[in-house]
DNA sequence: AACTATTTATAAGA
DNA sequence: TTCTTATAAATAGTT
Protein backbone atom coordinates (compact mmCIF):
# COMPACT_ATOMS: atom_id res chain seq x y z
CA UNK A 1 0.00 0.00 0.00
CA UNK A 2 2.86 2.36 -0.39
CA UNK A 3 5.69 2.61 -2.95
CA UNK A 4 3.29 0.78 -5.40
CA UNK A 5 0.52 -1.58 -5.83
CA UNK A 6 0.85 -5.31 -4.91
CA UNK A 7 -1.14 -8.34 -4.95
CA UNK A 8 -2.80 -10.28 -2.45
CA UNK A 9 -0.46 -13.29 -3.13
CA UNK A 10 1.44 -15.54 -1.02
CA UNK A 11 5.31 -13.67 -0.94
CA UNK A 12 7.43 -15.84 -2.34
CA UNK A 13 11.06 -14.20 -0.70
CA UNK A 14 10.83 -15.54 2.41
CA UNK A 15 12.58 -12.30 4.02
CA UNK A 16 10.78 -9.97 2.32
CA UNK A 17 7.65 -12.12 3.47
CA UNK A 18 8.75 -12.61 7.41
CA UNK A 19 9.52 -8.30 7.07
CA UNK A 20 5.49 -7.71 5.81
CA UNK A 21 4.27 -10.43 8.31
CA UNK A 22 5.80 -8.37 11.37
CA UNK A 23 5.04 -4.90 9.78
CA UNK A 24 1.42 -5.79 9.19
CA UNK A 25 0.79 -7.89 12.42
CA UNK A 26 1.63 -4.72 14.31
CA UNK A 27 -0.87 -2.87 12.37
CA UNK A 28 -3.38 -5.46 13.06
CA UNK A 29 -3.05 -5.78 16.71
CA UNK A 30 -2.75 -1.85 16.45
CA UNK A 31 -6.04 -1.60 15.07
CA UNK A 32 -7.55 -4.44 17.55
CA UNK A 33 -6.23 -2.29 20.33
CA UNK A 34 -8.35 1.12 19.10
CA UNK A 35 -11.12 -0.98 18.30
CA UNK A 36 -11.37 -2.59 21.57
CA UNK A 37 -11.36 0.98 23.18
CA UNK A 38 -13.31 3.29 20.59
CA UNK A 39 -16.34 0.65 21.07
CA UNK A 40 -15.71 -0.75 24.17
CA UNK A 41 -15.22 -4.18 22.40
CA UNK A 42 -13.47 -7.18 23.53
CA UNK A 43 -10.69 -8.09 20.71
CA UNK A 44 -8.51 -11.55 20.65
CA UNK A 45 -6.11 -12.29 17.81
CA UNK A 46 -4.21 -15.72 17.55
CA UNK A 47 -1.76 -15.81 14.63
CA UNK A 48 0.71 -18.39 13.36
CA UNK A 49 3.00 -17.43 10.97
CA UNK A 50 4.99 -19.58 8.37
CA UNK A 51 7.80 -19.13 10.74
CA UNK A 52 6.08 -21.48 13.42
CA UNK A 53 5.69 -18.26 15.69
CA UNK A 54 2.42 -18.10 17.86
CA UNK A 55 1.52 -14.76 18.65
CA UNK A 56 -1.63 -13.53 20.14
CA UNK A 57 -3.19 -10.36 21.07
CA UNK A 58 -5.93 -9.62 23.74
CA UNK A 59 -7.81 -6.49 24.86
CA UNK A 60 -7.78 -5.87 28.67
CA UNK A 61 -10.17 -5.74 30.52
CA UNK A 62 -11.67 -9.44 30.13
CA UNK A 63 -12.80 -9.97 33.75
CA UNK A 64 -12.21 -8.28 36.31
CA UNK A 65 -12.45 -12.01 38.37
CA UNK A 66 -10.31 -13.83 35.60
CA UNK A 67 -7.88 -10.90 34.35
CA UNK A 68 -4.98 -11.73 36.17
CA UNK A 69 -2.03 -12.46 34.60
CA UNK A 70 -1.99 -15.46 31.76
CA UNK A 71 1.03 -16.81 33.60
CA UNK A 72 -0.97 -17.23 36.43
CA UNK A 73 -3.76 -19.32 34.85
CA UNK A 74 -3.83 -23.21 35.72
CA UNK A 75 -6.38 -26.04 35.63
CA UNK A 76 -7.18 -25.09 39.30
CA UNK A 77 -8.69 -21.82 37.80
CA UNK A 78 -10.84 -23.50 34.98
CA UNK A 79 -12.81 -25.61 37.86
CA UNK A 80 -12.98 -22.21 40.20
CA UNK A 81 -14.55 -20.84 36.53
CA UNK A 82 -17.06 -22.85 36.13
CA UNK A 83 -17.95 -23.01 40.19
CA UNK A 84 -18.41 -19.66 39.67
CA UNK A 85 -20.36 -19.76 36.79
CA UNK A 86 -22.91 -22.33 38.40
CA UNK A 87 -22.94 -20.28 40.89
CA UNK A 88 -24.55 -16.78 38.87
CA UNK A 89 -26.44 -19.43 37.12
CA UNK A 90 -27.89 -20.80 40.46
CA UNK A 91 -28.01 -17.23 41.34
CA UNK A 92 -30.11 -16.13 38.72
CA UNK A 93 -32.31 -18.94 38.69
CA UNK A 94 -33.78 -18.69 42.21
CA UNK A 95 -33.83 -14.79 41.51
CA UNK A 96 -36.33 -16.00 38.70
CA UNK A 97 -37.97 -18.34 41.10
CA UNK A 98 -38.79 -15.73 43.39
CA UNK A 99 -40.26 -13.96 40.95
CA UNK A 100 -42.31 -15.76 39.25
CA UNK A 101 -43.55 -17.14 43.14
CA UNK A 102 -44.66 -13.86 43.94
CA UNK A 103 -45.96 -13.20 40.15
CA UNK A 104 -48.50 -16.73 40.95
CA UNK A 105 -48.39 -15.30 44.41
CA UNK A 106 -50.66 -12.08 43.30
CA UNK A 107 -52.82 -13.77 41.40
CA UNK A 108 -50.80 -14.59 38.05
CA UNK A 109 -51.25 -11.02 36.58
CA UNK A 110 -48.53 -8.96 35.17
CA UNK A 111 -47.69 -11.23 32.68
CA UNK A 112 -45.56 -8.16 30.57
CA UNK A 113 -43.93 -7.35 33.25
CA UNK A 114 -42.94 -10.68 34.11
CA UNK A 115 -41.24 -10.75 31.33
CA UNK A 116 -39.02 -7.86 31.02
CA UNK A 117 -37.58 -8.89 34.67
CA UNK A 118 -37.11 -12.12 32.75
CA UNK A 119 -35.29 -10.60 29.53
CA UNK A 120 -33.40 -8.58 31.99
CA UNK A 121 -32.00 -12.23 34.14
CA UNK A 122 -31.41 -13.23 30.50
CA UNK A 123 -29.23 -10.63 29.69
CA UNK A 124 -27.45 -10.75 32.83
CA UNK A 125 -26.81 -14.62 32.44
CA UNK A 126 -25.23 -14.15 28.81
CA UNK A 127 -23.39 -11.88 29.97
CA UNK A 128 -21.86 -13.48 32.78
CA UNK A 129 -21.56 -16.26 30.32
CA UNK A 130 -19.80 -14.45 27.31
CA UNK A 131 -17.26 -13.58 29.63
CA UNK A 132 -16.47 -17.15 31.23
CA UNK A 133 -15.93 -18.11 27.48
CA UNK A 134 -13.40 -16.15 26.79
CA UNK A 135 -11.51 -16.77 30.26
CA UNK A 136 -12.44 -20.31 29.73
CA UNK A 137 -10.36 -20.08 26.43
CA UNK A 138 -7.71 -18.38 27.96
CA UNK A 139 -7.52 -21.28 30.66
CA UNK A 140 -7.75 -23.70 27.15
CA UNK A 141 -4.89 -22.31 25.38
CA UNK A 142 -2.83 -22.39 28.36
CA UNK A 143 -3.26 -25.69 28.98
CA UNK A 144 -2.75 -27.15 25.66
CA UNK A 145 0.25 -24.87 25.71
CA UNK A 146 1.61 -26.62 28.89
CA UNK A 147 1.01 -29.91 27.45
CA UNK A 148 3.32 -29.11 24.73
CA UNK A 149 5.68 -28.23 26.35
CA UNK A 150 5.36 -30.99 28.07
CA UNK A 151 5.72 -33.08 25.58
CA UNK A 152 8.46 -31.62 23.82
CA UNK A 153 10.39 -32.00 26.64
CA UNK A 154 10.20 -35.26 26.10
CA UNK A 155 11.25 -35.38 22.94
CA UNK A 156 14.09 -32.70 23.24
CA UNK A 157 14.55 -33.11 26.83
CA UNK A 158 17.55 -33.11 28.86
CA UNK A 159 19.37 -35.54 26.17
CA UNK A 160 20.84 -34.27 23.51
CA UNK A 161 22.29 -37.92 22.89
CA UNK A 162 19.19 -39.19 23.71
CA UNK A 163 20.46 -39.97 27.29
CA UNK A 164 20.36 -43.42 26.15
CA UNK A 165 22.19 -46.43 28.25
CA UNK A 166 22.82 -49.37 26.28
CA UNK A 167 21.63 -51.73 28.89
CA UNK A 168 19.52 -53.70 26.38
CA UNK A 169 17.16 -51.22 24.50
CA UNK A 170 14.69 -51.15 25.86
CA UNK A 171 13.71 -47.75 24.50
CA UNK A 172 10.19 -47.39 25.07
CA UNK A 173 10.29 -47.10 28.47
CA UNK A 174 12.73 -44.28 28.17
CA UNK A 175 10.70 -42.28 25.40
CA UNK A 176 7.71 -43.43 26.54
CA UNK A 177 5.28 -40.45 27.23
CA UNK A 178 1.25 -40.49 28.30
CA UNK A 179 -0.95 -38.71 25.58
CA UNK A 180 -2.39 -35.25 25.50
CA UNK A 181 -5.53 -35.97 27.41
CA UNK A 182 -3.33 -37.76 30.44
CA UNK A 183 -0.78 -35.03 30.14
CA UNK A 184 -3.38 -32.24 30.88
CA UNK A 185 -4.89 -33.81 33.48
CA UNK A 186 -1.84 -34.26 35.35
CA UNK A 187 -1.53 -30.30 34.98
CA UNK A 188 -3.76 -29.96 37.78
CA UNK A 189 -1.06 -31.74 40.09
CA UNK A 190 1.90 -29.50 38.83
CA UNK A 191 0.41 -25.72 37.92
CA UNK A 192 4.03 -23.85 37.72
CA UNK A 193 5.26 -25.57 35.03
CA UNK A 194 6.70 -22.80 32.35
CA UNK A 195 6.88 -23.44 28.60
CA UNK A 196 9.08 -21.63 26.75
CA UNK A 197 7.31 -18.18 26.86
CA UNK A 198 8.62 -15.03 26.03
CA UNK A 199 5.93 -12.09 27.04
CA UNK A 200 6.15 -9.04 25.72
CA UNK A 201 6.98 -6.53 27.95
CA UNK A 202 3.37 -6.19 30.00
CA UNK A 203 1.88 -5.58 26.99
CA UNK A 204 -1.11 -7.31 25.51
CA UNK A 205 1.30 -9.09 22.74
CA UNK A 206 2.75 -12.60 23.67
CA UNK A 207 4.75 -14.61 21.91
CA UNK A 208 5.52 -18.18 22.08
CA UNK A 209 8.60 -19.69 20.42
CA UNK A 210 6.85 -22.89 19.50
CA UNK A 211 10.55 -23.90 18.25
CA UNK A 212 13.72 -23.66 19.77
CA UNK B 1 -8.86 8.80 10.37
CA UNK B 2 -11.01 10.66 7.82
CA UNK B 3 -12.73 13.99 8.09
CA UNK B 4 -10.64 15.36 11.20
CA UNK B 5 -8.46 12.95 13.21
CA UNK B 6 -9.86 11.40 16.49
CA UNK B 7 -8.63 10.16 20.25
CA UNK B 8 -8.62 6.97 20.86
CA UNK B 9 -11.48 6.66 23.91
CA UNK B 10 -14.58 4.86 24.11
CA UNK B 11 -17.21 6.56 21.59
CA UNK B 12 -20.04 7.79 23.61
CA UNK B 13 -23.00 8.05 21.63
CA UNK B 14 -24.26 4.56 20.90
CA UNK B 15 -25.23 5.25 17.62
CA UNK B 16 -21.85 6.02 16.54
CA UNK B 17 -19.67 3.87 18.48
CA UNK B 18 -21.46 0.50 16.78
CA UNK B 19 -21.09 1.89 12.84
CA UNK B 20 -17.53 2.69 13.82
CA UNK B 21 -17.39 -1.31 15.60
CA UNK B 22 -18.84 -2.44 12.03
CA UNK B 23 -16.58 -0.45 9.84
CA UNK B 24 -13.27 -0.83 11.86
CA UNK B 25 -14.55 -4.63 11.84
CA UNK B 26 -14.34 -4.76 8.12
CA UNK B 27 -11.16 -3.84 7.91
CA UNK B 28 -9.34 -5.32 10.63
CA UNK B 29 -11.15 -8.70 9.01
CA UNK B 30 -9.46 -7.50 5.44
CA UNK B 31 -6.32 -6.91 6.88
CA UNK B 32 -6.39 -10.28 8.85
CA UNK B 33 -7.51 -11.82 5.74
CA UNK B 34 -4.48 -9.87 3.31
CA UNK B 35 -1.83 -11.23 6.15
CA UNK B 36 -2.75 -14.62 5.79
CA UNK B 37 -2.42 -14.71 2.46
CA UNK B 38 0.69 -12.88 1.80
CA UNK B 39 2.59 -14.42 4.72
CA UNK B 40 1.18 -17.59 4.80
CA UNK B 41 0.07 -17.30 8.16
CA UNK B 42 -3.04 -18.88 10.12
CA UNK B 43 -4.93 -15.88 11.89
CA UNK B 44 -7.77 -16.55 13.91
CA UNK B 45 -9.88 -12.69 15.57
CA UNK B 46 -12.65 -13.44 18.37
CA UNK B 47 -14.36 -10.48 19.15
CA UNK B 48 -17.17 -9.61 21.33
CA UNK B 49 -19.20 -5.96 20.77
CA UNK B 50 -20.65 -4.11 23.57
CA UNK B 51 -24.20 -5.20 22.32
CA UNK B 52 -23.27 -8.50 23.29
CA UNK B 53 -22.35 -10.22 19.35
CA UNK B 54 -19.63 -12.78 19.23
CA UNK B 55 -17.90 -12.37 16.05
CA UNK B 56 -15.11 -14.31 14.61
CA UNK B 57 -12.58 -14.29 11.69
CA UNK B 58 -10.55 -17.96 10.84
CA UNK B 59 -8.28 -17.78 8.15
CA UNK B 60 -9.14 -20.70 5.64
CA UNK B 61 -6.60 -23.74 5.43
CA UNK B 62 -6.25 -24.20 8.63
CA UNK B 63 -5.87 -28.45 8.40
CA UNK B 64 -7.15 -30.83 5.65
CA UNK B 65 -8.11 -33.72 8.58
CA UNK B 66 -10.14 -30.85 10.54
CA UNK B 67 -10.78 -28.06 7.56
CA UNK B 68 -14.34 -29.35 7.78
CA UNK B 69 -17.21 -26.83 8.56
CA UNK B 70 -17.72 -25.32 11.81
CA UNK B 71 -21.39 -26.84 12.04
CA UNK B 72 -20.24 -30.37 11.65
CA UNK B 73 -17.68 -30.70 14.31
CA UNK B 74 -19.00 -32.38 18.41
CA UNK B 75 -16.79 -33.72 20.46
CA UNK B 76 -16.04 -36.67 19.15
CA UNK B 77 -13.81 -34.71 16.45
CA UNK B 78 -11.94 -34.04 19.57
CA UNK B 79 -11.35 -37.63 20.42
CA UNK B 80 -10.69 -38.40 17.09
CA UNK B 81 -7.95 -35.78 16.67
CA UNK B 82 -6.28 -36.88 19.90
CA UNK B 83 -5.57 -40.11 18.79
CA UNK B 84 -4.48 -39.05 15.60
CA UNK B 85 -2.39 -36.81 17.48
CA UNK B 86 -0.98 -39.30 19.68
CA UNK B 87 -0.65 -41.87 16.58
CA UNK B 88 1.25 -39.11 14.84
CA UNK B 89 3.67 -39.02 17.69
CA UNK B 90 3.89 -42.59 17.74
CA UNK B 91 5.02 -43.00 14.50
CA UNK B 92 7.69 -40.17 14.98
CA UNK B 93 8.81 -41.65 18.01
CA UNK B 94 9.33 -44.83 16.33
CA UNK B 95 10.99 -43.47 13.22
CA UNK B 96 13.71 -42.09 16.14
CA UNK B 97 13.97 -45.21 17.88
CA UNK B 98 14.87 -47.09 14.12
CA UNK B 99 17.51 -44.11 13.33
CA UNK B 100 18.94 -44.04 17.22
CA UNK B 101 19.14 -48.24 16.69
CA UNK B 102 21.05 -48.05 13.68
CA UNK B 103 23.51 -45.34 14.47
CA UNK B 104 24.13 -46.93 17.62
CA UNK B 105 24.21 -50.68 15.42
CA UNK B 106 26.98 -48.88 13.29
CA UNK B 107 29.10 -48.04 16.32
CA UNK B 108 27.73 -44.66 17.84
CA UNK B 109 28.86 -42.35 14.94
CA UNK B 110 27.79 -39.96 12.86
CA UNK B 111 26.18 -37.77 15.88
CA UNK B 112 25.63 -34.61 14.09
CA UNK B 113 23.76 -36.34 11.15
CA UNK B 114 21.92 -38.10 13.89
CA UNK B 115 20.94 -34.77 15.65
CA UNK B 116 19.81 -32.99 12.08
CA UNK B 117 17.49 -36.27 11.78
CA UNK B 118 16.34 -35.28 15.43
CA UNK B 119 15.75 -31.71 14.74
CA UNK B 120 13.56 -32.55 11.57
CA UNK B 121 11.56 -34.82 13.54
CA UNK B 122 10.61 -32.14 16.31
CA UNK B 123 10.06 -29.92 13.54
CA UNK B 124 7.13 -32.81 12.11
CA UNK B 125 6.00 -32.86 15.74
CA UNK B 126 5.41 -29.38 16.50
CA UNK B 127 3.91 -28.71 13.36
CA UNK B 128 1.31 -31.73 14.20
CA UNK B 129 0.69 -29.86 17.76
CA UNK B 130 -0.11 -26.52 16.63
CA UNK B 131 -2.26 -27.54 13.73
CA UNK B 132 -4.02 -29.70 16.76
CA UNK B 133 -4.09 -26.60 18.49
CA UNK B 134 -5.92 -24.67 16.39
CA UNK B 135 -8.35 -27.75 15.71
CA UNK B 136 -9.10 -27.95 19.04
CA UNK B 137 -9.84 -24.91 20.19
CA UNK B 138 -12.43 -24.84 17.21
CA UNK B 139 -13.66 -27.75 18.68
CA UNK B 140 -13.63 -26.72 22.16
CA UNK B 141 -15.38 -23.02 20.82
CA UNK B 142 -17.88 -25.39 19.63
CA UNK B 143 -18.47 -27.08 22.40
CA UNK B 144 -19.27 -24.04 24.38
CA UNK B 145 -20.97 -22.39 21.92
CA UNK B 146 -23.73 -25.30 21.92
CA UNK B 147 -23.26 -25.90 26.01
CA UNK B 148 -24.08 -22.23 26.59
CA UNK B 149 -27.10 -22.67 23.75
CA UNK B 150 -28.12 -25.73 25.74
CA UNK B 151 -28.19 -23.66 29.27
CA UNK B 152 -29.72 -20.89 27.43
CA UNK B 153 -32.76 -22.78 25.89
CA UNK B 154 -33.50 -23.89 29.66
CA UNK B 155 -33.59 -20.46 30.42
CA UNK B 156 -35.80 -19.14 27.85
CA UNK B 157 -37.08 -22.14 26.28
CA UNK B 158 -40.21 -23.18 25.61
CA UNK B 159 -41.98 -21.23 28.11
CA UNK B 160 -42.61 -17.49 27.42
CA UNK B 161 -44.76 -18.18 30.67
CA UNK B 162 -42.37 -20.47 31.79
CA UNK B 163 -44.46 -23.72 31.07
CA UNK B 164 -45.56 -23.58 34.71
CA UNK B 165 -47.97 -26.30 36.07
CA UNK B 166 -49.55 -25.02 39.19
CA UNK B 167 -48.85 -28.75 40.84
CA UNK B 168 -47.45 -27.48 44.43
CA UNK B 169 -44.39 -25.85 43.02
CA UNK B 170 -41.53 -28.42 42.55
CA UNK B 171 -39.97 -25.34 40.35
CA UNK B 172 -36.67 -26.59 40.61
CA UNK B 173 -37.53 -29.94 39.02
CA UNK B 174 -38.58 -27.94 36.09
CA UNK B 175 -35.50 -24.96 36.19
CA UNK B 176 -33.02 -27.22 37.56
CA UNK B 177 -30.32 -28.08 34.88
CA UNK B 178 -27.09 -29.38 34.92
CA UNK B 179 -24.39 -27.78 35.22
CA UNK B 180 -21.75 -26.59 32.22
CA UNK B 181 -19.17 -29.53 32.49
CA UNK B 182 -21.94 -31.80 32.57
CA UNK B 183 -23.53 -30.46 29.88
CA UNK B 184 -20.40 -30.43 27.45
CA UNK B 185 -20.08 -34.21 28.44
CA UNK B 186 -23.59 -34.68 27.39
CA UNK B 187 -23.26 -33.23 24.36
CA UNK B 188 -21.02 -36.41 23.19
CA UNK B 189 -24.15 -38.55 23.34
CA UNK B 190 -25.92 -35.69 21.43
CA UNK B 191 -23.99 -34.47 18.91
CA UNK B 192 -26.11 -33.20 15.95
CA UNK B 193 -27.50 -30.05 18.86
CA UNK B 194 -27.52 -26.28 17.03
CA UNK B 195 -26.68 -23.12 18.37
CA UNK B 196 -29.08 -20.42 17.06
CA UNK B 197 -25.82 -19.81 15.12
CA UNK B 198 -25.39 -17.58 12.08
CA UNK B 199 -23.17 -18.75 9.48
CA UNK B 200 -21.71 -15.87 7.04
CA UNK B 201 -22.23 -16.92 3.68
CA UNK B 202 -19.58 -19.22 3.12
CA UNK B 203 -17.25 -16.65 3.92
CA UNK B 204 -14.77 -17.10 7.39
CA UNK B 205 -17.06 -14.53 9.34
CA UNK B 206 -19.35 -16.31 11.73
CA UNK B 207 -21.51 -14.33 14.16
CA UNK B 208 -22.99 -15.88 16.74
CA UNK B 209 -26.48 -14.39 18.49
CA UNK B 210 -25.75 -14.68 22.05
CA UNK B 211 -28.75 -12.58 22.56
CA UNK B 212 -32.43 -13.03 21.40
C1' DA C 1 -25.34 2.63 2.21
C1' DA C 2 -22.43 6.10 -0.39
C1' DC C 3 -19.36 9.71 -0.63
C1' DT C 4 -14.69 12.11 0.10
C1' DA C 5 -11.40 14.79 2.67
C1' DT C 6 -8.03 13.30 5.54
C1' DT C 7 -5.55 10.33 8.28
C1' DT C 8 -3.20 6.07 8.61
C1' DA C 9 -0.79 2.04 7.00
C1' DT C 10 2.75 0.34 4.53
C1' DA C 11 6.07 -1.22 0.25
C1' DA C 12 10.20 -0.27 -1.20
C1' DG C 13 14.46 1.57 -0.40
C1' DA C 14 18.23 3.00 2.75
C1' DT D 1 15.85 -4.25 12.77
C1' DT D 2 14.63 0.54 12.31
C1' DC D 3 13.88 4.81 9.55
C1' DT D 4 12.12 7.30 5.65
C1' DT D 5 8.75 8.56 2.35
C1' DA D 6 5.81 8.14 -1.66
C1' DT D 7 1.71 6.09 -2.25
C1' DA D 8 -2.26 2.95 -1.36
C1' DA D 9 -5.84 2.01 1.86
C1' DA D 10 -8.85 2.96 5.66
C1' DT D 11 -12.12 5.65 7.63
C1' DA D 12 -14.74 9.98 10.26
C1' DG D 13 -17.96 12.87 9.32
C1' DT D 14 -21.44 13.90 6.23
C1' DT D 15 -25.43 13.04 2.94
Amino acid sequence: MARGKIQIKKIENSTNRQVTYSKRRSGLFKKASELSVLCDAQVSIIMISSTRKLQEYISPGISQRMGESLQDLDLTELVALEENLDSSARTIRETKLKVIDRQIGTGKKKVRNLEQIHRALIHEFVSILYKSFTSMFLVFRKLVCLAMASLLKDMIGEDPQYGLVDDGGDYEAVHGFPNLRDRMLGLRLQPNQQPNLQAGAGSDLTTFHLLE
